[in-house]
DNA sequence: CTGCTTCATGACACCGGTGTCTGAAATGGA
DNA sequence: TCCATTTCAGACACCGGTGTCATGAAGCAG
């Protein structure tokens, strides 16, 4: 089964000392090849190329990070019931990633565990991390933030927040979508619109609640409270929260779900009880998540660009150590758009 | 903006010659309480630990990687369309890596290029991973376990597979689980079962076919051709592979598509074509997404135990390193269960 | 031809741990 | 009492890179 082999069984890796041995040099200048350091003769650095090509040699990336005094890590700190968004924004961060030596390292956390802090903290200083990015909700978490202050960890959060640190942060303009989103619904005739907020506690649910509000109050339309249902991101809370806003009289028209998963909730549940989506109740979602589409009828819903997003978080972190010079500035606030799709129409000519 | 502090901003590391200095003993007796060497004097061990404690000491992984010749981080190598399984996956190897001090890196390939065994090849012996997990489709790949075997990279494999090599492998029976299912329509009377089969060229697609088939020669129902129909595990070609099943005349009163994600679109072409599910078309997915419940009616599916699987993989990977004498001993076969929802019913009483 | 600068390279210490070996103190048997 | 054995801790080299400084050769003005 296994091989014969010398050792361990495995193939005994080339250090920086075979190369230089290999090409008669020093060590140091096999460095300087792979650092490209500017001041080598061009003989010496194709002669020493040749030789890195030929025996397919690779740096040991740990005596690197050893004598630099960092690495090339990337965490992802992230506590989060929404799936479809760590997995954007994994994709998003590996894009900026690749072709360069940083590699991801994720880490959930369980952020009811009130050990979460000593967790976090473990982590970025067990690993040393050359820096992280935080998602929402832990992204709120302003001691977390000072904590990796503290440990001379670089981070990037991500948020659907006012932007306070451009340099900490990338943020999407929630507020202004949902306000939009909301406008549509006016726009189609709609009065009685209910709201699925997100769960106490969660920036984005409150950015995406003031945008409800901003966009009724603009419109004149009051809003009582019996009109907003409280939800936690879920499936199932979605379920829940629309039969207390179902069961009104009169029914709202509309209703708008502070997440997608929600949004599917309130379908579900409209399903239930014979309520036809959209000729009876219009339903609006948000992060247009893959499940809008499974549905009938396809969710109207607000994308918000969270691949991107991931880039440009990585880019940020990474920035500083790649382009030297040429600081890279990447955008630090995003916007949403509205994606129509067949769960709104007017409302019913009651 | 940035505090005032000494050199980069950054607090100073305590090293392992700071405690020493400290605790008034050499490096190598911290080296020994840190790895709880036997032949130490308790004293001794009492003092150092109380000084790491009260400092907060953490060794430099590096150091530690470079001085052992191997680090401690798993690589997770995928190249999957299906979003849910890879977060499952995830999932299973971080709870086996909780409280280990092993790290989860990441790392999607494009199977399509031809590049990937360059790219694979890079990420393993540049980072000198630990080990590495392998996802389906890439697990399928032979080449890339020679390469790995070379390379000397331990890894482990999740396939729906025949178990073919129990110490790098982690299998579901795949086709005894969806022989199970199509019995079950069988039992409930269907006779003309279609099916949706996954991309050519991967395993797990072989398998679910194979147990279709299985099933269907049980009962001695004949499988013409047409009743066959490919996809690509996604949702859009799970539409337009159910367009040719229900095209055909007589119609099928089952399908059995290979993954939740077809068989959502399966239910979206039937709501297409106004046929009622599950009165005159019975659906059954495979793989329990949450897409399952989200539909109407919520789809018969088959759950196989990935977290769990995602689990033995990673303990099998580091088994060997933590549990010394206590060979860990993962089961490396999993079996799947049918969970029974709203999508079958009997066939119409045409 | 000499002295100074510039360029290319090497010697050597160092990053922060671990393995090996040695030596001192403690233990124990005769 | 003495020597053999065991226990514990330290000295030192080493893992594989990088930073600093020294050194030798070449280039150039005087």
């Amino acid at each position: 089964m296994a091989k014969q082999k010398q050792d361990d069984g495995q193939t005994p890796k080339l250090t920086i000392n075979d190369i230089a041995r290999m090409a008669g040099v020093s060590k140091k200048t096999v460095s300087r090849v792979i650092n490209r350091s500017p001041l080598l003769n061009r003989e010496t650095r194709d002669k020493v190329e040749a030789i890195i090509q030929e025996t397919g040699y690779v740096p040991n990336p740990q005596a690197r990070a050893l004598a630099l005094g960092r690495n090339f890590l990337i965490g992802l700190i992230y506590d989060n019931p929404n799936v479809q968004m760590i997995l954007s924004m994994q994709k998003g961060i590996l894009e900026a990633l690749h072709g360069t030596e940083f590699e991801l390292v994720i880490r959930p956390v369980d952020r009811g565990s009130n050990l979460v802090m000593d967790d976090i903290r473990g982590f970025v200083t067990r690993q040393r991390l050359f820096g992280v990015v935080i998602l929402p909700p832990m992204s709120e978490n302003d001691a977390l933030a000072r904590m990796l202050d503290e440990e001379g960890c670089r981070y990037v959060r991500m948020g659907s927040a006012v932007l306070d640190d451009a340099e900490h942060m990338v943020a999407s303009n929630d507020r202004e979508a949902v306000a939009d989103a909301v406008r549509h619904l006016i726009a189609q005739g709609h009065r009685r619109i209910g709201l699925i907020a997100g769960p106490h506690g969660f920036r984005s649910a409150q950015e995406r609640r003031e945008g409800f509000e901003l966009a009724l109050t603009e419109a004149g339309i009051s809003l009582p409270r019996s009109l907003i249902a409280d939800g936690q991101y879920t499936f199932e809370s979605g379920i829940s929260a629309s039969e207390s806003l179902l069961d009104l009289s009169p029914r709202p028209t509309a209703i708008f779900a502070s997440n997608d998963e929600m949004a599917a909730g309130v379908l579900y549940a409209a399903r239930l009880r014979g309520i036809a989506v959209p000729e009876e109740l219009s339903i609006i979602g948000f992060d247009d998540t893959p499940v809008t589409t499974r549905v009938w009828p396809p969710l109207t819903t607000v994308r918000w660009p969270i691949v991107a997003m991931g880039r440009a978080a990585a880019l940020k972190l990474i920035g500083t150590a790649i382009g030297e010079g040429a600081e890279v500035n990447e955008p630090s606030m995003f916007s949403s758009t509205l994606i129509r799709r067949a769960s709104v129409a007017p409302p019913p000519a009651s």
